[in-house]
DNA sequence: AAAGTATTTTAGCATTTGCTAAAGTATGAT
DNA sequence: ATCATACTTTAGCAAATGCTAAAATACTTT
């Protein structure tokens, strides 16, 4: 017999049994976005996500210059974001334009309204 | 001279002017922004912050028994949220309940809308 | 005071992350 | 065909992550 909870006085154990099915519910949901926010979750994808809610769409060279960081660690970054299907890819001659996937627009916007918020409040 | 910006033909000097700018403007709040979403960015964390928030608080030993892990596993976590100001703890004789700040409810409640709309999808 | 409970901290380890530098691919211009 | 441009991929490395196991702390009960 293993002892699964601990044993103090006040253990709930009708609060347990409610999380555990909670959780069981919303299990898979859970991970698929912890993926979506640990994507969201680096400052420098962070930043490559919001210019391209704003811009619509941007090559890796553009947002190199803008961040002023390395072509390769940029797309290293574009890459991930991609795997993730937060972004797509679209080819024109020999640049790659990103934009946000239309899927994922509804997930983020509450977090770019977040962050525009908070510069609109440094304004006042 | 150091180049900056690729030489391609619609390099549009404008718009990666605004970019700049903008980024200027938010890099602080994306900073800031990027670590709590990196901190909820974890399926372990993200499970935890959403129990808090159905369940007001909750003790360490409850945590570990619901999602059945290690408690040393668990007060990491929660150290790690605690470091990040997401939650409070509040001892109580040996038992120690942690809770959601306030200040970050409002940050985290559009993230457990999202987890909640897609449970009720579910059960369509 | 001794033993038990709830939790934290530390050490150790395998894995992942994010960068730089260098090489590779594909398209465009000469 | 050769060279330049835009980008990706690979290799390598230091740092960060997330776990387990063990020791440490703090309160409670006996």
């Amino acid at each position: 017999m293993k002892k699964v909870t601990c044993v103090r006085l006040e253990a709930n154990e009708k609060q347990i049994q409610r999380c555990h099915e909670s959780i069981r519910l919303v299990e898979v949901h859970i991970i698929e976005l912890a993926n979506v926010l640990n994507l969201v979750g680096n400052a420098v994808r962070l930043k490559i996500v919001y210019l391209l809610h704003a811009e619509k769409e941007l090559c890796v060279c553009d947002i190199s210059d803008v961040l002023q960081m390395n072509v390769s660690a940029i797309s290293q970054h574009l890459r991930k974001l991609k795997d993730g299907d937060l972004v797509t890819a679209k080819k024109e001659g020999q640049t790659i334009y990103y934009s946000i996937k239309e899927d994922y627009r509804k997930t983020l916007s509450p977090i770019f309204r977040q962050i525009n918020s908070l510069k609109k409040m440094e304004l006042v």
